[in-house]
Formats: structure tokens, sequence, C-alpha cells
DNA sequence: TGCTTATGATTAGCATGCTTGTCAATCACC
DNA sequence: GGTGATTGACAAGCATGCTAATCATAAGCA
């Protein structure tokens, strides 16, 4: 009865799906190693960790989020006392960011939950093949990434 | 002083990252055709039309979202009166799913929009590049599909 | 038949991810 | 040095996408 949908072969629909299952096993593998933390919060904590002090804009500029929604995030890492948020002196909009050391310990125990994760992600693949797909959707994303309502900006 | 991140190399990341590309060149360009359809009623519309009185769980099933997520979806394609929704005289539980004619007409209309924006949505490659990625989706996502929380069931 | 189990749909609740609008503070330029 | 434009953050609002719980109906089986 059900002819095969054709949306089953389009981009859009298998970067969702892919998109789908890769949230799906990052809370799988991150919940079983005893955190809850989203993949969004653990970008946000990577970028923190490598830029002490940094600010809002400037975080979500670096790892390509929406300013509104990293607002709700860093309220839920602050709350989670993972990190800590203070008004700048230089700019007194400016919100700047810091890890605590309970934010430091969980981000070291979870980094390589995580690396680990990525090739369950890409499951099926051999190892050619995911590499492959990973040169290509970097080299995608790349040229799109003014495509996005958030681009990626590197400073 | 941004040391690039070693996120930006990971597959979840990259995931993530074209798939905010691939939702933003859908808004874009059926935005512009004169639409308010997103991507996720689009590959509702699709499913119903091909399988007219098909209920919404086999729905959920065939496009792989969530059973409760499609509850809203077809809250706001029933209220833009694309579809109809009506219990089912078999199962007085399940509502059964048909296309009203503005659906079908939006639905014709939307099909050449959507299908041309796939090409957009994987900027910078060229033909073969994208037929290697797409394949590579399809094959991972084939072989991840219980992983999802809302995987694929073809019936 | 009667009872247990399974299933379709919905509600409530949480976390992205976006738009638009607002406020406060800073910047740029005259 | 003051004024207009820009920018950082937040509020409100909408649309996924999920979990857990609930309710009604069906199905399966003793």
């Amino acid at each position: 009865m059900t002819t095969s949908l054709e949306i089953h072969d389009m981009a859009g629909h298998l970067i969702r799906r892919l998109q789908q299952i890769s949230a799906s096993v990052f809370a799988e593998r991150v919940g079983a190693a005893g955190f809850d933390v989203t993949p969004v919060q653990y970008a946000a904590l990577v970028a923190i960790a490598a830029n002490p002090g940094i600010d809002q804009a400037t975080l979500a500029g670096l790892i390509a989020y929406d300013r509104v929604t990293i607002g709700g995030v860093l309220d839920r890492l602050e709350q989670k006392a993972m990190i800590l948020r203070q008004t700048s002196s230089r700019d007194r909009r400016a919100r700047i960011l810091h890890m605590t050391s309970d934010g430091e310990a969980a981000l070291a125990k979870l980094t390589p939950v995580v690396k680990s994760a990525q090739r369950e992600i890409l499951t099926g693949l051999d190892d050619n093949e995911r590499e492959t797909l990973l040169a290509l959707l970097k080299k995608t994303t790349q040229a799109g990434n003014e495509l996005s309502r958030a681009p990626l900006k590197t400073a």
C-alpha cells in the first residue's frame, strides 16, 4: 500500500533523520554516564572552557547558535552550577562566562563519552565512508554557513 | 585567541549545523513562494496525500516522527484548512486524515519549490559530491533507524 | 465472557531554535 | 561632546521533538 515516499530521498529529510539519531545517541550515552547535559549544553561548555571570560554573543557566534537560544541554555547551565555569569566591567551590557570547578570536572569526564558516541551516530558506515561523509558535511556546512540564521563567526 | 574548537569536526555538531541550514533554506524558499509551511508540515502533507485515510500513529511511523509531536503538527495543518481529521469508524480511538482541496493545491505548488531547494541545502558540493553525501546519509540513517526515538516504520 | 494487556491520542512539561520587539549601554561620526 | 545607529541581553510567542502520565478503546487470551 505504502508507496515509498519521495521525501525519503530528499536532503532535508535525511538530515532531519540523522539529527534525530544523533540527539538520541548523545542522550543515551551521556545519560548512561550519569550526566544530564544536552548536545547544545555540551558545545557551550567546550567553548567556554576554551575561551574563559567570553561573552554570550561571541559564544553564540563561535558555535553557531541563535543569541536568544543561548540565553536559555546558559540559564540551565548556570542553574546546574556548571558555569558562572557576571556582568562585564568593560561593557555593562555584556555578561561574561566562566566554568565552575564542577563544570570543568563534568566536562573532563564527558568529553571521552561524547567522542566515542560520534562513531555510533554514523553507524552502518565503514571507516572510509565515515571519513568521506564527515569531509562532505564539513565542506557543505562551511559553504552554506551564511544560509543559516545563526552563522558561525570564528571572530 | 580562539583555538578552533574540536566540536567543529564532530559528527553531531556538523549534523546540527546542516540541519540549521536546511531549515533556513526551506523557510526562505517556501516563504518566497508565498506559503507558510514548515519542513515537518510538508512531509506530513506528502505522506497524507500518498496515503489518504491514514491514521496519526501510522503517519508518524511513516515519516519518523514522534506520535506526540505529530499531534501538534496536524493541529496546525487542520487550522490552515489543509487537512481534515475524523474519528475512524473502525477504531474509535484513531483519527484518520485526508487532504482538503486547498491542501492538495498547496502541495502541488509547493513540491517543485521544495525539490529545487534540496540542491541549495547542499551548497558548495559538485554533483558527484552531492550524490555521494546523499547516498551515505541514506545508508547511515537506515542503519541507525532503531537508534532514534521515533524510528521509521514502513508498515 | 471477562480480564489483562496493548494501543491511539492527548495533556503537561522541558529543551532547542527561531522571530520580533524592547531596553540599556556603547560606538561612530559629525 | 552630543546625537543617531549599533549592539548585548532579555521577553514574548511560535514550532519542533522528546518523556511521562492519562484516558478511552481494542485485542488477546484463559
